[in-house]
DNA sequence: CATGAATGAGGGTTCATTCAT
DNA sequence: TATGAATGAACCCTCATTCAT
C-alpha cells in the first residue's frame, strides 16, 4: 500500500529472489504471479513493469543460476595452482556447490515441477561451463596428464551425463546406488580424458578429505 | 455427433495418437483435453472414459515410448551375432531409431515444451535400457573386448549423457557440432568400457555403411 | 454383465435401497446415477428404465420414508388402548422410531446434504401424520383429556416445530440443550392441547420407563 | 467489456443482489457463477475477487437475511412500549416483514430449490431471534402476562414450528388453510406461554387493524 | 514507477441422459 | 428388459495479463 519507489534493478532482484523462495517451496509450476507479487511486497501490476511475462522470469532465473555456477567455476580455476586433475575435480565440486549453497535461486531448480527450468539450466551449463573445463583439460594435455582429441565435446558429454544421472532427484537413487554411479563417473572421466588410472579418483578423495585451497565459498563437497 | 462405439482398447489408442499428434505440434503443455477430444473425433467426456486424467495420459504416453525403445533394443541384442562392439552400436542405434521413426508417440517427445514427458522418458530409459546394455558389456568383458568394473553404472552414465547432450533438440547443435559430439561420445564410450581404440568408432562406421543384420525396423542410423 | 431380467417392481426396490445405502454414506447430493447403478448391480441405462430421472428417485424415496412413518403411527394408534395422552406420546415416539430404525431409506435423510429430501419428508409428514394424530386428539377432546379448537392445525404446527427444532442435526444441540427443548416441547404441547398439566410429561416418562404395549418395532424411545 | 472499478463493498453488494435476483427466479441450486457474473455485469473472474466460492456467497446471503430479521425485531422490541403481548406480536410480524419486503435477498429464500439456504437461515433465526423474544417473554412473566418455565426453549420451538409450517411455500396451503394454521399457532402460543386466552389473538388483530407504532418499515402485516 | 480491481479465455472434470446394440 | 460406451453442456475455479487511476 505504501508506494515505495526503487531503482529497476533493485526491484528486479527482489522479485527474483521472492520468486526463488516460492519456487523452492512449491515448485515453479505451482506459483502464480499473484503469489510472487505478494511475497515481494508489490502489486501485481508492478511485476509486469520489471518482467515481460512469467516466462521471462523463468528464463532470467535459469540464467542467473548458471551465471553463478560459471563464476564459481571460473574463480576456482583461476585460484588453483596444482595438477590439472585436482583443478578439474575442484571445478566440478564448485559446480555442485552452487546447487547445494543456500542461494535460493539455485535450490529452486531441485523441485520436481521445475523440469523446464532445470533443463534450461543444464543446457546453459553444458554450453557455458564446457569451455571453461575444456581449458583445464587443454592444459592437462600439455602437461601430459590428459590425452584426448576433442576436449570440449568430451567434457560436454560428461557434464550432460552428470547433470541428468546425478543431478536429477527424480532418479531416486539410494545412497549406495548414487555412490556407485559417482565412482563409475569418475573412472569413466579418467578414461575418457586419457588420465592416469586413479588420478581423478584420488584427487576427488583428496578434495573430500581436506578443503583444498581455492575451493568455492560453501566449502561443501560434491553431492 | 454420430455415435460410433468402439472397443475400449481401440479408442484408447486413437486418443493416444491424437494426443501425440497435437503434442508434436504444440507441445504437451499447450494441449488441452478439449483439443485432444476434437482431434480424436470424440466428445470431451469420452476422454475421461478412457483416461483418468490428463496426467494419466501423459504417463501412459511416456511409458509407451520407452517400452517401444526397450523392445527395439532387446530385439537387436537377441538377433545379433557378432562382436559385442557391434552389438552395442547397433543397440544404441536402435534406441535412436524409435525416436526417429515416424511413430507419432515417440516424435511427440521432441517438442521444447514436453520437458516433463521427455524427462520421464529419459529416466525410464536409463533405468530400463541400462541393464539390457550392461548385459552386452558383460559379455564383452568375458570375450576381452571390454574391461570395466561396474558396467551398469557406466552405461547408465553414458545413456544419460547421450540423452541430454544428443537427444535434446534444445541444444540446437549445428550438424558439425553434433557430429563432433557424437564422435567424442563414441571415443569416450570406448575408453570408458576399456574397449580397443577405434573399435566402437569402426563398428559405428560399419553400421552406417551397410544395414547390418538385425538392425531395427527403420534402418535409419543414429541421429 | 450377466443379463438378469427381473420384474419391474423388484428392480425398483433394489435400486431404491441401493440408493438409500449410498445416500446414507455420502449424502444425496454426492451420489451419482453411476454409483447407484453400480451399487444395484445394473447398468446405467437400466436405471432409466425404472426411474424417469434422478429427481424422480428422490421423490419416491421421500414418499417411501413418510409412508413408513405413517404406517408405523397408524399401527400404534390402532393397537393401543389407553388414555389419549399415552397414545399420543406413543405415536410421536413411533415417528422417531422410523428415523432411528435401521431402515436405510429413513436414515438417509439425516445427512447434512439431504436437506431437500428431508424437507420434502417433513412436509409430507406434517400433511399425512397430522390428520392421524388429530384423530387421537379428537378422541381426547371427547374424553375431556384435551380441549382444543382446531386439533389439525395445532398438531401440524407441533409436528412442524418438532421436525425442525428437534429432528434437525444441524442445530447441534448439546444433550442438555436438547433435553430442555424436548421438555419445553412437551409442556407446550400439553398447554396447546389443553391437557392437564404434567399429563403428557408423565406419559412420556412412562413410555421411556417400560416398553408400553403397541410401541413400534425398534422399541427405541423418541430422540 | 468497459472496465469500471468500484469499491469492494459496492461490488459485493451488487453481486449479492444480482445473485438474489437470479435465485428468486431459478432457485439457488440452478444458478451458476457464470449467470451471476453476467447479471451483475462483471466478468466471471471478478466474482472470485469478492467471494471465495459459490458456497461463500450462499453463506453470506443467508447471514445477511437473518441479520436483517434480527435488526428488525430488535428495533421493534426497543421501540415499543405497551403490553408484552403486543410487543411479541409486533416482533413476530417484523420477522415476516423482512421476508415479505421487497429486499431481494430475503425473497430469494422462497424458491423451492433454496432449501439449504432456507434451512441455514431458519436455524440461524431460531438461534438469534430466540433470545430476543425470550427477553420479551421474561418481561411478560414479571408483569404477570405470561407464565412459562423455560421461555427460551419454548419460543425457539414456536419459531421453528412457524418457520417450517408457515414460512415454507412448499406446503402450498390455501389461504383458508393458512389462516387456520396461523390462528392455531396464536392460540398454541398463548397457551404455551401461559398467556390469558385471546390476549395474543386480540393483540394480533389490533396490529392488523392499525399500524401500531414501532412496526417495521414495510408496514405489511404478517404473511 | 506503482497500484490492484477487472478481465475472460481456458483449465480439468463431472454427470444426467441417450441410444445403438 | 438390459447394456454401457458415448455424449456434451455445465460446473467451479485459476491466472496471466491489462489498464484506469
Amino acid at each position: 500500500m505504501p508506494r515505495t519507489s526503487k531503482p529497476s534493478e533493485v526491484r528486479s532482484v527482489e522479485i527474483l529472489s521472492a520468486a526463488a523462495r516460492l519456487f523452492r517451496q512449491h515448485g515453479a509450476g505451482a506459483v502464480s504471479v499473484d503469489q510472487i507479487a505478494r511475497e515481494a511486497g508489490i502489486a501485481k501490476g508492478t511485476f509486469y513493469l520489471h518482467f515481460q511475462s512469467m516466462r521471462d522470469l523463468l528464463a532470467r532465473m535459469a540464467e542467473a543460476a548458471v551465471t553463478a555456477m560459471a563464476e564459481n567455476v571460473e574463480r576456482v580455476i583461476a585460484g588453483h595452482e596444482g595438477p590439472p586433475c585436482e583443478t578439474l575435480v575442484l571445478a566440478l565440486a564448485a559446480l555442485k556447490a552452487v546447487e547445494t549453497d543456500n542461494a535460493p535461486l539455485t535450490q529452486a531448480l531441485d523441485h520436481p515441477d521445475n523440469v523446464e527450468l532445470q533443463e534450461r539450466a543444464n543446457i546453459a551449463l553444458v554450453r557455458k561451463i564446457g569451455p571453461l573445463l575444456a581449458g583445464v583439460i587443454d592444459r592437462g594435455c600439455e602437461t601430459g596428464d590428459f590425452a584426448v582429441e576433442d576436449p570440449l565435446s568430451t567434457i560436454q558429454f560428461i557434464l550432460a551425463g552428470q547433470a541428468l544421472l546425478l543431478g536429477n532427484p527424480r532418479f531416486g537413487w539410494s545412497p549406495d546406488e548414487h555412490g556407485m554411479r559417482l565412482m563409475a563417473t569418475l573412472r569413466l572421466t579418467e578414461r575418457a580424458l586419457g588420465a592416469r588410472p586413479d588420478s581423478l579418483v584420488s584427487a576427488f578423495l583428496a578434495v573430500l578429505a581436506g578443503a583444498a585451497p581455492g575451493t568455492a565459498g560453501s566449502g561443501k563437497g560434491p553431492s
